[in-house]
DNA sequence: ACACGATTTAACCAATTAGTTAAACCAACA
DNA sequence: TGTTGGTTTAACTAATTGGTTAAATCGTGT
């Protein structure tokens, strides 16, 4: 019966999700997956061969969501401050869906980088293509000049760093106060659009 | 001897620190400290009793490199605009010195954020004098209004990200060139200023 | 010559952990 | 009723790893 197996496979991803997220991969244990998953270790290996591929069954999961929504949005049409717009929505949607994204993918960048690379070039990401439209629209006095990968590199922390450092902002900032937390998350896209907006108006 | 001692130790702190911080707490192997500090694991143990101390006394050397530098800044009578570009000064010039500070800081997050968080309020981290400062500022008509805390967070997230996503500069936007790479991090700190500063310019 | 602390060598222990195996169990289904 | 595939149980292995120990070595200052 199909329905069952997509049940427990679910399951073990769900729970594989969990736990390789707040302890890495180093840190995360077959064991504590498989109880978090409500089921023991043989089966886990019978889903899963091995710990490495239930990583990266995971893994290539979290990064084809991760990278490839910005693509489509520069190849577009619309005028660059649209897409900025856009870019920053879109970022910080899928990052209040998938708050532990960033935490996992910074967490497992050291220890083994180029897995990512690959990953990364995979889902064909070119950032030269980026370049060339912002710089057009320096040209162009749209927005004030600088350089354009300076002002990517701006607006991906602005859109990330906060849910990279969650557990910060949630003691220090927050006092633990989930709500306050959460209305913050959904200030956020707003914000950082007329911030980045107001940041590149040129003036005389 | 003493100057032997202390250049033992010296090195095994050096190489703790960049085993601890490429492969986190987890991942991190005693013999591969060993190793690294060019000295045999018998050795390592006699130096620091356990796994568990070497850590700590990393990470709190780390820790009280990395947050109080602004506290000072804040309490200071500069107008607000300026303590602004003396924050992000500060936070750059740091991160220059020490780039690992923010993956490492980020990765143990999750691991034990009580340990941080004690480490935080134990070095007198008060966020709340700063919202005050921002607003008085923000009142008297100095800069745009907006809501203090996102204006930090997009300042500290401006500093801090590119130093924690380090390796996907590396690879993705700079294609391992060493020098291109260290040439950006060296302007970061003016494209910053220049960035916030704009966007924090009152139109009518 | 002696003492002392730093350092090495090499063997060892105990705990943890990924992964395996084999037998039994159970529910659905043909 | 018998088969089949998902599931459990429980015991096991092989490797890794943190930590220990004891004896030997080396350098330096007394």
């Amino acid at each position: 019966m199909e329905t069952k197996r997509d049940n427990t496979e679910e399951k073990i991803l769900e729970a594989a999700k969990n736990v390789f997220v707040t302890k890495g991969m180093d840190g995360a244990r077959m064991q504590e997956i498989a109880d978090e998953a409500g089921i023991n270790k043989a089966l886990l290996h019978y889903y899963f061969r091995s710990k490495e591929r239930l990583f990266e069954a995971i893994f290539g999961e979290i990064i084809k969501f991760a990278f490839p929504k910005i693509t489509g949005i520069i190849s577009s049409d619309e005028p660059v401050t649209t897409k900025i717009e856009q870019i920053i929505d879109a970022y910080t949607s899928l990052l209040i869906n998938h708050p532990f994204i960033p935490a996992f993918i910074l967490k497992e960048l050291n220890r083994d980088p180029s897995g990512i690379f690959k990953l990364i070039t995979k889902y064909g990401f070119k950032p030269e293509s980026v370049w060339g439209k912002l710089e057009e629209a320096m040209d162009k006095g749209e927005i004030v000049r600088m350089d354009p990968r300076h002002l990517i590199i701006n607006i991906v922390s602005m859109c990330v760093f906060p849910f990279a450092a969650r557990p910060i902002l949630n003691y220090v900032i927050f006092k633990e106060n989930k709500e306050a937390l959460a209305a913050f998350y959904a200030e956020r896209a707003d914000v950082v659009k007329q911030f980045v907006i107001n940041a590149l108006v040129v003036r005389k």
